[in-house]
DNA sequence: TAAAACTTTCAAAAATAATTGAAAGTATAT
DNA sequence: ATATACTTTCAATTATTTTTGAAAGTTTTA
């Protein structure tokens, strides 16, 4: 099989991933081929290899700069500006997941904030049940925070990926 | 403020944030509705809070369902279903990964196992790039796994949760 | 068995999101 | 200063996803 080939593959499967977890297609796209891509490209480049437009390129590569995921390079002598993927797949998937946190994630905390401290009318069981849930709910979003914590550990702490092992 | 109030504005959010995560609106509005409700409810009771088509409800019940998120209810007496969800909201946390992981992640475990076996040909240090990222990527997800296993610890494993509290 | 009560299906419509491409904007080189 | 090389913007278009609603299907009751 040829690199070309493979990449491509990799390229449309990243993109229907992206695709079915909200994220533009494009978008994944765009960073599966810099992913995959040995040095920087430029837009051309990308233009050419998705087939999408000049416009639709420069919108997303500037998205996957706001995320963290991808840099701008400059060559030597070349006017053009190039971009490479940050290739560290854990920062990348890191990245993803603190972005999204921050963008959707926020609002429900502010909502459970909010209802939390209003006191709800209505009857006894049904506004219990109700706090019951926005209760848990909310130590539930807490203890994703703990395993967002655990998983920069697992990155670089020998010890504790053995525990891990252990206790399994 | 009122119940009803409370839960109308639990329901778009959860709606608002499903819709963000690649998840139809409908679908989370009509979880969120059944997670904040004491008690089943008919196809009729969803239409109606929500304000959406019958076949919707349907179609999106089914799903819940499938997902393992809501179960089918018999009323005494009563020839219509009526739905609950499963409050328990870590199992809820639990089964949205699991099946997302089934339908989604899938596709890209076959991908990576396809092409860790291929031999690709290019350019030596372009090949040695791709492969290195494919490797990279497998063992994320490999990881991924791992932290999965973590989170269903974590739910009642108290020296688990002390040993996490030292480390950090 | 027929009517009533309810559920499911699915083609069409509506809503939403993504993409294009050409025009406007910027920076660099001569 | 102006031409060139490149980037950005955004209204319009296109593609995709979601929703509707009426017809077909199913089960229950009498």
């Amino acid at each position: 099989m040829k690199l070309e080939e493979a990449k491509m593959e990799f390229i449309q499967t990243w993109g229907a991933i992206g695709s079915a977890w909200g994220i533009p297609r494009s978008m994944a796209q765009i960073h599966a081929l810099l992913l995959s891509s040995n040095e920087p490209l430029s837009t051309e480049d990308v233009m050419e290899t998705i087939q999408i437009s000049r416009g639709n390129v420069n919108l997303n590569m500037r998205e996957l700069i706001n995320w963290n995921l991808v840099s701008k390079q400059n060559k030597l002598g070349e006017r053009k500006e190039f971009f490479s993927a940050n290739t560290d797949i854990m920062d990348v998937a890191q990245n993803i997941v603190q972005e999204r946190k921050k963008r959707e994630l926020k609002p429900v905390l502010e909502l459970l904030a909010d209802l939390k401290q209003q006191k709800i009318q209505g009857k006894k069981e049904e506004v219990e049940h109700f706090n019951k849930m926005i209760n848990e709910l909310e130590d539930f979003i807490k203890q994703l925070d703990q395993l967002s914590e655990i998983w920069l550990r697992l990155k670089d702490n020998m010890f504790f990926k053995k525990m891990i092992k252990v206790l399994k």
